[in-house]
DNA sequence: AGTTTTCAGATCGTACATTATTTGTCAATG
DNA sequence: CATTGACAAATAATGTACGATCTGAAAACT
């Protein structure tokens, strides 16, 4: 019947109900579409999402109805819900978006930076040196702690939703690949440049870093997803 | 029982039901809350609202439920939704995205002109100065006309998207209050420089410009509401 | 072959049940 | 006597079920 092969069945677990994981069916579908598990333009159907989650009708659409608001479905009326496709060029146009933000969140940063914060940074610094990537999941972590912290304290909270929103996209979409080498080694040069440029309240010159830094990390998501896509369509 | 004053009384028609005027739940709230009608953080309860609007409840958990996606309420867990306050920081905040957003939109604009466009945009200025702000309404759909025809073309929807919505928010409070003549006559300057710019192919300059566009017109917008709040608290 | 009819499937709206939170009361205690 | 704590009732959010209405496409008909 569905034509979304079968994610989230209620029938892999033991016997009948319970077991919600404690994600929220918002959450789920969310992840299904940010991790390309429904396909571009697929339609979704409540009845079967509800059946999937094991819940009835109504919060199946309010999930879809707080997704709409975010722009992940594209609903009309009488005739359901559609997932927006996440494509390079969405991924492109996010990025662009970024690249506009960042810079202007770590302006001010470098404004009010404590010395204490500088210290936590190059801490959070010294233990992603320290990973080196062995672990993408915890470096993940450790990388959005170290933006986290420059940007929370701003008095823009829009904006910095805004990132936050976007940066949960992204780092969605590149779970699906391997970092590459080459990136790696850019990641931790322009880290420790932009710490270098705090140090020294040099304020454009973080803002410059962390343009690159941002343009260089969607193009390495942009070519590491064009690169799936001619190896397996 | 309601702490929200009567708006959209479903009392207010001739008879009993019939007649929603067209306008979606999801619109109707929106623009309650844009426009200050239900005041900042003020409880929205589903049953009042579905009374108020005449139906039942479900269309207004999701019409909630897409707001909040949006931005604007917030749900907590068992608690239920709360208007999201639209104050000045609110539009400080979106207006300085737009500051970043828009020259960039500007930026690829010039590059991309065509004769029509420049011709077209000039006759909408010329409207625009001819009618001279005799008629709020039709001098901002002049004036929408003028910025969509700009960034309608451009490749990076999403961006667009976002400018949209922080246009029609904007656009929402600003109906609230006049505007002042000296703004009027920077409007005009602005629009005039920024065709000058576009037709001399100054990328630069036009970004400029309408950077200053974007930042006059917030803080006129704050100004306004700050001397409203004042007056009448 | 093109148009109309019919019908299954899906969305949308209403009513109701359940669960959680808030409020209000009253007794026990310092 | 005031304050606090527990318990009960009200209030509101969340979830379930079902009927009404709309859409899309296959089947019947001219």
């Amino acid at each position: 019947m569905s034509t979304i092969t079968s994610i989230h069945d209620a029938s892999s677990e033991g016997d009948d109900s319970m077991e919600d994981g404690g994600a929220s069916i918002y959450e789920r579908l969310r992840d299904d579409i940010i991790h390309g598990r429904v396909k571009a333009n697929e339609r979704l159907k409540v009845a079967d999402l509800a059946n999937r989650m094991g819940t009835s009708t109504n919060p199946v659409r309010e999930a879809l109805q707080q997704l709409r608001g975010e722009g992940f479905v594209i609903m009309t009326p009488n005739r359901g819900a559609r997932v927006r496709p996440i494509d390079e060029d969405f991924v492109r146009d996010i990025c662009e978006i970024e690249v506009l933000i960042e810079p202007a969140l770590t302006r001010w940063f470098v404004g009010i930076v404590t010395n204490e914060e500088i210290e936590e940074l190059e801490q959070i610094q010294a233990e992603i040196e320290g990973l080196n990537f062995a672990d993408e999941m915890t470096h993940s972590n450790l990388d959005l702690r170290f933006h986290k912290l420059m940007y929370d304290r701003h008095y823009n909270r829009h904006a910095v939703d805004l990132w936050m929103r976007h940066r949960h996209i992204l780092w969605a979409i590149s779970r699906r690949f391997p970092t590459s080498l080459s990136r790696q080694s850019n990641v931790l040069d322009e880290h420790r440049e932009l710490l270098d440029c705090i140090k020294a309240q040099d304020a454009d010159g973080a803002a410059r870093v962390i343009g690159r830094h941002v343009e260089g990390s969607g193009r390495h998501i942009i070519e590491r997803m064009r690169l799936a896509r001619h190896t397996a369509p």
